[in-house]
DNA sequence: TATTCATACTTGACACTGTCTAGTATGATT
DNA sequence: AATCATACTAGACAGTGTCAAGTATGAATA
């Protein structure tokens, strides 16, 4: 994990993230533009271009991001909980609260970049499958045939409503 | 069908719609804008608000006339023709070359505004309902049933890659 | 007939956007 | 020590939506 490339100042790439999940947080996705996330990083107006090449390419960055660390989350406390129902869903809202920024974009598929950018796809079926655990959890009895599908794509498109 | 209110000069919606579908056919829908859109109809760049709300209510428009049309020339070469297959097909060819304004913007959902605009909902439901009665007619055993829905809703979308 | 009023525009200004272009600093390569 | 690519900064530009103020005209009212 040593810095990617060579001469690292300051992570400007993370400082764009950062910013940009801010931005989303407080004023929602459509408040998102090149120019508006270099000003709240207090970088040039055009440093944002060196690492991503688009206001798509940082959402979709953003959802990855979201998706394997909502995934990971997830993950951890459906294995260590005693009693995983109630801990997964306060553990979903808690990200929800947490990443505000995040989840904001991750529940948008228009713009999460599920479909143009692999790594963020990726992401995306990575938590899906944790879901996917969550669901054999709670009804093993149907954790085989399509039932097992249907729960958590019911959560998955329900969540979005709720939080 | 008199001009809807009063006072009437040439007729600026018209103007606009004309200007928005010509450059659709041209640039694509990206290239829409109500500046641009405005510049095309040699009118101001404020008059386009007057009748539209948005970018958004323009394409809606066009492609809720698009489909209308679609359906009605539709319908009327499938009760007309004594060749209705092959009739229909032409029928169908030749309105995506004629009015590849409408088109273009008829097949992205996106941004065709059948979620949004209730009136092109309902013009996308009628050309729908047109796709149908020409799926009865190629069929008419599966007329009744699920597959009834089924094969026009394939040439519905499949359509859409070809032409 | 004269006054008022709403609608349909025109016109100009503004801040903001993405993009192009040129310049600088710095670490890596030779 | 010279060269080079990368990661920026900085300025300018055209295009966009939006606000605000002005004009013309037909309809309503008195």
């Amino acid at each position: 994990m040593t810095p990617p490339k060579s001469h690292e100042h300051p992570d400007v790439k993370r400082l764009v993230l950062d910013a940009a999940i801010e931005i989303i947080a407080v004023d929602g996705p459509d408040a998102l533009s090149m120019r508006e996330v270099a000003r709240r990083a207090d970088i040039s107006h055009q440093a944002p271009y060196h690492h991503f090449t688009d206001r798509a390419g940082i959402l979709a960055a953003i959802s990855e991001e979201g998706f394997r660390a909502f995934a990971a989350e997830f993950r951890a406390t459906l294995s260590s909980s005693s009693s995983p129902l109630t801990d997964c869903l306060r553990t979903y809202v808690r990200f929800a609260m947490e990443h505000k920024g995040h989840f904001r974009v991750m529940f948008r598929s228009d713009i999460c970049g599920v479909e143009t950018h692999e790594p963020t796809r990726a992401a995306a079926d990575e938590a899906f499958l944790a879901l996917l655990d969550f669901a054999a959890l709670v009804n093993p009895a149907a954790a085989q045939g399509p039932d097992a599908i249907a729960l958590p794509a019911l959560l998955w498109s329900q969540a979005h409503g709720l939080a």
